[in-house]
DNA sequence: TCGCATATTCGACATTATCGAAAGGTGTTC
DNA sequence: GAACACCTTTCGATAATGTCGAATATGCGA
């Protein structure tokens, strides 16, 4: 790990909780003298990875990031694939649906389609919600041991007064999320919503993503149909990847 | 500069350039040993700002990166307060509406609205577009003109065959647009689709930003009343940043 | 206008990134 | 199916490079 790179990463990141921070906030921050970590930002504003922000002098996240994460979108083959049978799943069932990936402790949405009902709903894709509080997130840790283990070892954040932060009641729900391939969140992330998820496998076979569909609390639980639309949708996306066969098998305890 | 974080930013450039790149490619590209770009790479990973892809043994951007977009993205405040205002100009003139912002040599594209006709269209948010081939970045240009001496230093792409690569061209459109406060392009970024651009000032009366209504260019040139939806929303946006005045007045020749 | 706090510059020093060589994987060819 | 070739990854000595304290400049509030 090049030390230089760790900090500047960690700066990214400060300003990705703060907003907007100075030399000596962000100093102050990372326990570093403000000289060297004037130096360090001033390297990405260069490439435009921060921003000074305007009749100000502190700094902010810079427009090269909006580039970089559109063309990580584009990248993702799974993304590409995926969209057109989320499409069809949100026609289907009525609700939002969302495609998650492994982000660390989180699970960020890389793509999402809203509710066809008309209402106004904000577009969620890059949010990012903590693993163990998401449907989609529980469904990538019961896929991927290690990172359950990771994850289970610190202590776990309440969202709301619902949110599941005992370890031993999520190692029973990732093993019977194993088991049936179905993953479910009441209210845990947020307060009226709840969510039902699915894995996507690849062609290695292994678990790389996760569909769900969001609904308000008060539907709960989700009908048969909506169950079937589900799965069928991870099928389909995980077939057009190359993977044999649906649902997927837990990986290997392979990290890297 | 410190060096360190500069080819950590190459590294994530060249990626958004290629897409996929194993650490030869990368070391080829960046003109650098192989052993040194994989220590890079396995520090910008460590954060998740570019990932392996599965099942290979290259590299590609990572998801860290939509996360800290995102972030970006709701840290602007000319696009918390734009957005109510543009959806109310794609809506009064039936066009799709762009809010813009300089990245270099290019406009990015923050706030899209597609136009309210119903047909498919794809978000623009976070899509790049040479400045001068678009009517955002000649807008911007002509307020920025230290910006503009730099560009019209290095000889300028051609996109379609009627983008204006010519440096005295530019700079006597430039002098028209900030007398008018209104750019034009058409034809110069995508054969068909032309665009008209206006300022936005914040509160210190810079231009920090341009909105632009884009057309079929068979519907060229833009009514009358067009034009006017397009200032009221510049005007509407600007007063809202705490602009005193608009139309703006072009930057004093301050970089940093 | 003054004074304080914060940003920024500069340079000596030692830490730290760098790069060559060698080892370990992975995919490909015959 | 085995051997090859290429690529990734590890390791450690070297010196280049980032670091940090002090000094300066700049901006902000009183």
């Amino acid at each position: 790990m090049i030390q230089a790179i760790d900090r500047a990463a960690r700066v990214l990141t400060s300003l990705q909780g703060a907003r907007h921070l100075g030399i000596t906030e962000l100093a102050a921050i990372l326990e570093l003298p403000p000289s060297t970590v004037h130096g360090i930002v001033k390297s990405l504003q260069a490439h435009g990875l921060v921003a000074k922000e305007p009749g100000s002098q502190r700094y902010m996240l810079g427009p090269a990031l909006l580039k970089l994460s559109n063309v990580y979108l584009d990248t993702l083959d799974v993304r590409a694939r995926a969209m057109r049978w989320t499409r069809e799943l949100a026609r289907r069932t009525g609700l939002s649906a969302r495609l998650g990936a492994e982000l660390f402790d989180e699970v960020i949405i890389i793509h999402h389609n809203r509710r066809p009902d008309g209402s106004q709903q904000m577009l969620e894709t890059g949010l990012t919600i903590p693993s163990h509080a998401s449907a989609l997130g529980k469904v990538l840790l019961a896929y991927h041991p290690s990172a359950a283990d990771e994850l289970l070892a610190k202590p776990l954040r309440s969202l709301t007064g619902d949110t599941i932060t005992d370890p031993a009641t999520l190692r029973l729900q990732f093993a019977q999320i194993a088991e049936r391939a179905l993953a479910f969140e009441e209210d845990e992330a947020v307060l009226g919503e709840s969510s039902v998820a699915v894995p996507v496998a690849d062609r290695s076979g292994s678990v790389i993503a996760a569909v769900s569909v969001v609904m308000p609390s008060s539907e709960w639980p989700p009908e048969a149909g909506v169950l079937n639309d589900l799965r069928e949708t991870a099928r389909n996306i995980s077939r057009e990847l190359g993977s044999s066969s649906w649902p997927p098998a837990v990986s290997p305890r392979d990290d890297d």
